[in-house]
DNA sequence: GCCACATTCAACCGTTTGGTTGACGATTAT
DNA sequence: ATAATCGTCAACCAAACGGTTGAATGTGGC
């Protein structure tokens, strides 16, 4: 079959592993900075990279005792590959391109709020 | 969240689902026409397909006591300009297609062979 | 009317997933 | 040396997943 397919596609199906890739695209991060905004435990996101690793859009690197994350798009790619062959190979447009980074920061937003006591606001800037 | 895009992707997620929109990308066929290349029941065919229902990718219209499926790529094209988001815009070019069309064999191999006892050849066309 | 066919429903089963907590090994700072 | 920090590991849990079988439903043909 194709394992890598499956990993990548399952990886993509958690919105919170999505919000990670997400702020990944910004910049490079350590674990427990990734883990700040969201409600959930340091453990937790452990797991999440640990997925994001073994579908390869990820990769880490230890430095000292911090572990740093930086996005890794060629898996994405290839699968970017196998949905076009669905979409008739239409061009992304900038209208699609909006869309596409509302749908970031919501995903963002309902993915990071329910910690949000304290948490910084990534929405705004 | 965006559970639509989480329902698109982790419907992506299972091969036999994959070949499932491989083989509605060449023609639309019914519920039992489709499930007979797999190794499994009608019932998990059926299931699968509620599945791709769900998530948008296909479509279902009962004519009869047939029900017709039909492929339905809005919902993979809004996954895709997600994805693209990460890999920078690259335009797919052809090279990538033919992997494309490797991959999508290979997938019918492997979620179709294990029935293949008596089952048409799917990869030879 | 009756039988065969196409599809789904319902109940069940084992495995995977997404999360928790607590202990643990490394590394850095005091 | 000791303490604090970073990250993972291990065990556990509830819920979802992918599959099965068997009954039920709806439709078409004779």
């Amino acid at each position: 079959m194709s394992p890598a397919l499956d990993r990548v596609f399952a990886a993509l199906a958690d919105p919170t592993r999505r919000a990670i890739l997400a702020m990944l695209l910004e910049d490079d991060m350590a674990v427990t900075d990734i883990a700040q905004p969201f409600a959930q435990s340091l453990a937790a996101i452990s797991k999440h990279l640990g997925v994001l690793v073994a579908a390869g859009l990820i990769s880490q690197e230890r430095r000292g005792r911090i572990v740093w994350c930086k996005l890794d798009p060629d898996a994405l790619r290839a699968a970017s590959v196998w949905m076009q062959g669905f979409g008739q190979f239409e061009p992304v447009d900038l209208d699609d391109f909006e869309t596409f980074i509302a749908a970031q920061l919501a995903d963002l937003d309902d993915a990071a709020t329910p910690a949000c006591d304290h948490a910084p606001d990534l929405r705004a800037e």
